[in-house]
RNA sequence: GCGGGUGUAGUUCAGUGGCAGAACUUCAGCUUCCCAAGCUGAUAGCGCGAGUUCGAUUCUCGUCACCCGCUCCA
């Protein structure tokens, strides 16, 4: 995988309608990204099989959409305010940035007092020169809105960094609706705002993004055992839709970097092929411990501990966080199922096949249908079986053009199956259908078709 | 945000201080057409703004975006 990989995965996804930069006509915004009609489809079929893998198919995990704006309380109370809130300098000289609080700890810890004239008496760690700073400036991650007529501090509202917090201040709304008691998750897909100071290759970190979060609530000591059934069940899943085991690897995070919240975090990355470090992250799978539930206890005044009548015990849970990053799995299926063949033509020659080799369930299209010819009544009769098969799947339908040149448009976007009407369907009331990886063609009678497909779009 | 690089059609690339070119793509038509690059035709571009100039896509400045680094993490 080379870093020319990811350059013809964003030519192919612009030239197709996956991803476009935003607001382009205007020149586009830094780091914003908007999905075409391919795209949202992708988009939406990876959502679908997260919701069925974490959600519906299991008994101990429900769902929840909550708010992008909450209170400026929850974030205060989780920690982000606080955190999420860097006074940096940068020197004037090398152009390195500096936590400016940093920099005077540092130097009260070697001169053992406080710099008199602040950074002023503080040389760059880096080239050396003292005291050429720029003014500290207050850099949060978090973006600020202002709700109501007036921009004024009581309506200074904060985009969620995270859907999390959207999970933990309904926790106690869920488990007692729900009528569940932990060893329980709750899940949730949705847009999350980070700040970020370097927003960048391609869709892989945006200052609007999507999550695909799920809050698994254990009891207490359960923790560990529960944090390694995640991290292989989140992995199992990327291989299950696709994703090559060598192309993943686990990061676990060194002690001293661990977030605010965190008692041990273990990354899931998969080998884009960036320049520099060719992996990046695709999903990082948190032991939160019982830090959040607490502090929104404290906050709160509302006790959010749980009351474990098995065993007359209260506890509050410990959190298992396996939080997923929508928009760079959509990336990562375009890296791995991105192929180049190479495929013989009618003339003898050998020309370059573009197929992306998505698993079913994420193809964009699930079928084209294409009459071979736009005379003799064709297309009448293609329009009828798509409109057929559209009642169960998304199906193209093209008749543009020579039928080598559709199947090669079909391929590029990863569409499994091609169907022909040709001129023998007229009198045989059957179509070719045409298998995308292998080029393998099968006939089969029109008023089959839908039952075909059924049983090869399983979980579509 | 700072430093470096880049910016010509949907894509890949030419080119010039004096009417902007190609290939592929796309679209329409022709071709009983099952694995693109046959035929005819059409659409479409100098990222944006200002300056210098008789005239700027070209020179200068600014700005915006993308790529590489610092950073950060889903």
């Amino acid at each position: 995988m080379s870093a020319s990989a990811i350059d013809s995965v964003v030519s192919l996804a612009k030239r197709r309608g996956f991803v476009f930069p935003s607001g382009e006509i205007y020149g586009g915004t830094r780091s914003a990204w908007d999905y075409g009609p391919l795209g949202v489809e992708l988009k939406e079929n990876i959502k679908k099989q997260w919701w069925r893998n974490m959600v519906t198919s299991r008994d101990d995990i429900v769902g929840l959409d909550s708010s992008v704006i909450l209170p400026k309380q929850v974030w205060v109370a989780s920690g982000h305010v606080g955190v999420f809130t860097d006074p940096l300098t940068e020197c004037l000289s090398c152009h390195k940035r500096f936590r400016a609080d940093h920099l005077e700890e540092a130097f009260f810890e070697k001169k053992g007092r406080e710099p008199e004239n602040g950074l002023l008496d503080i040389a760059c760690p880096n080239c050396g020169t003292k005291g050429s700073w720029t003014e500290p400036r207050d850099f949060n991650m978090m973006l600020k809105t202002y709700l109501g007529p007036v921009e004024e501090a009581s309506g200074l509202h904060y985009l969620r960094p995270e859907t999390a917090q959207g999970i933990f201040v309904n926790f106690a709304n869920v488990s007692t609706t729900a009528r569940k008691k932990p060893p329980f998750g709750i899940g949730q897909i949705g847009k999350s705002f980070r700040n970020e100071i370097t927003p960048g290759n391609f869709i892989f970190r945006t200052r609007e993004f999507e999550q695909m979060e799920m809050e698994f609530f254990v009891k207490p000591g359960e923790d560990e055992t529960w944090h390694q059934y995640w991290i292989d069940a989140r992995t199992d899943w990327y291989v299950d839709l696709g994703i090559s085991r060598d192309n993943l690897r686990l990061f676990e995070h060194p002690k001293e970097k661990l977030s605010h919240y965190s008692k041990r975090t273990v990354d899931i990355e998969y080998r884009f092929g960036f320049t520099g470090s060719e992996w990046g992250e695709l999903e990082g799978i948190a032991n939160r411990t019982d830090f959040d539930l607490k502090t929104h206890s404290e906050h709160s005044g509302k006790d959010l501990s749980y009351f474990d009548q098995e065993t007359n015990e209260r506890w509050v849970p410990y959190v298992i966080e396996p939080a997923a990053g929508l928009t760079r799995s959509l990336m990562a299926f375009l890296v791995e199922s991105y192929t180049e063949d190479e495929a013989p033509n009618t003339k003898g020659g050998v020309d370059k096949r573009t197929v992306l080799r998505l698993d079913p369930r994420l193809a964009p299209v699930k079928a084209a249908v294409l009459p071979l010819s736009r005379n003799a009544d064709l297309s009448p009769k293609a329009r009828d079986l798509a409109a057929e098969l559209r009642k169960n799947w998304n199906v193209d339908f093209d008749d543009a053009g020579q039928i080598g040149k559709r199947y090669r448009r079909q391929d590029e976007i990863g569409t499994p199956y091609c169907i022909t009407v040709d001129f023998e369907t007229l009198e045989d009331h059957a179509v070719t259908i045409r298998e995308r990886d292998s080029m393998a063609q099968e006939r089969i009678a029109l008023d089959q078709v839908s039952a075909y497909l059924a049983t090869r779009l399983l979980g579509c």
